[in-house]
DNA sequence: AGAATAGGGTTGCATCTTAAAACCAGATTA
DNA sequence: TAATCTGGTTTTAAGATGCAACCCTATTCT
């Protein structure tokens, strides 16, 4: 049977997961945020199936997380860039990207080295912060009006 | 054929949703966090497939993101808890829940209120930060060592 | 004790999705 | 004009998914 759809899912995660979560979505917009904007840049970098890679980007552009743009001097020429909604999703792919580094490391070679334009220094490591900017875990957290996450049945 | 595979990609993010990538992991883990624990539990609150609820379960486990504990009392039940590396995964999932608020709210009802325990306060908005905690975007990112991330081909 | 039920799976089958490669048509380039 | 580049669509075979039906081991009910 087909894959099961989350899009009326009452959990924005679900949802959400249903624009970025399948394999290819998140690694299309990662490669967008490295500036990769043509079909056979994407296809090239990714490895990925034409058809495949043909709907994923249909799909990122009718959830509005890229934009399809003509750019063709005389006619068909495109490039896919991200939209407001596509960069958005930085802090996901770097809370990724950390999370991949920290805990599969690549066996060779140095995780990327990720700078601030301004300060020239690596970027932090993305955490959920209180309101007084202090970092905090899934342990600290409660959903106003219900249970404690971790209480009664304390996660892990 | 097969899905591709990333377990070797030399890109973190790729072997991180080799993971967690896929339509039913991190909503899995997601739940973990929230309390649940018991495989009927993660069936009934997903809506999943037992049988894929095996897989994903095992694969998580195989991954070291969640850990198989047998609570039976005389035999055989478990518990699947997240380990410290699923844990780590709380900054992905607010972020990606954080996103999904913003980008695709559900139409009647308020997003999830999480709030620091200590604090009562609701948490922050994750967000990328430079070394001196401000906020960054795509755009103030260069990979050191190579050209800036948003130059010469600017993402959006 | 014996029957019914819950927990945690496995198995089969029909349907979708995916990867890979072939094929296409409109611009460009040589 | 012939070869290429771009961005796709089509075809085919192998996987992945969803669902329902079974299974086996505890518990719980009668």
């Amino acid at each position: 049977m087909a894959r099961k759809r989350f899009d009326d899912s009452n959990c924005s995660v679900a949802r959400a997961l249903n624009q970025v979560g399948d394999w290819w979505s998140l690694l299309i917009v990662l490669h967008a945020m490295y500036g990769t904007r043509r079909f056979v840049d994407f296809q090239q970098e990714l490895g990925i199936a034409k058809n495949i890679l043909c709907d994923r980007l249909a799909r990122l552009v009718e959830n509005g997380v890229l934009k399809k743009v003509d750019v063709g001097e005389h006619g068909s020429r495109f490039e896919y860039r991200l939209t407001e909604k596509g960069r958005d999703l930085f802090p996901v792919v770097i809370a990724l990207r950390q999370w991949g580094d920290k805990w599969n490391p690549a066996p060779d070679e140095a995780p990327l080295d990720l700078r601030d334009r301004a300060t020239g220094q690596p970027i932090q490591t993305v955490q959920v912060q209180n309101a007084e900017g202090k970092p905090i875990t899934v342990r600290d957290v409660f959903v106003s009006g219900e249970p404690t996450l971790g209480s009664k049945k304390d996660p892990a």
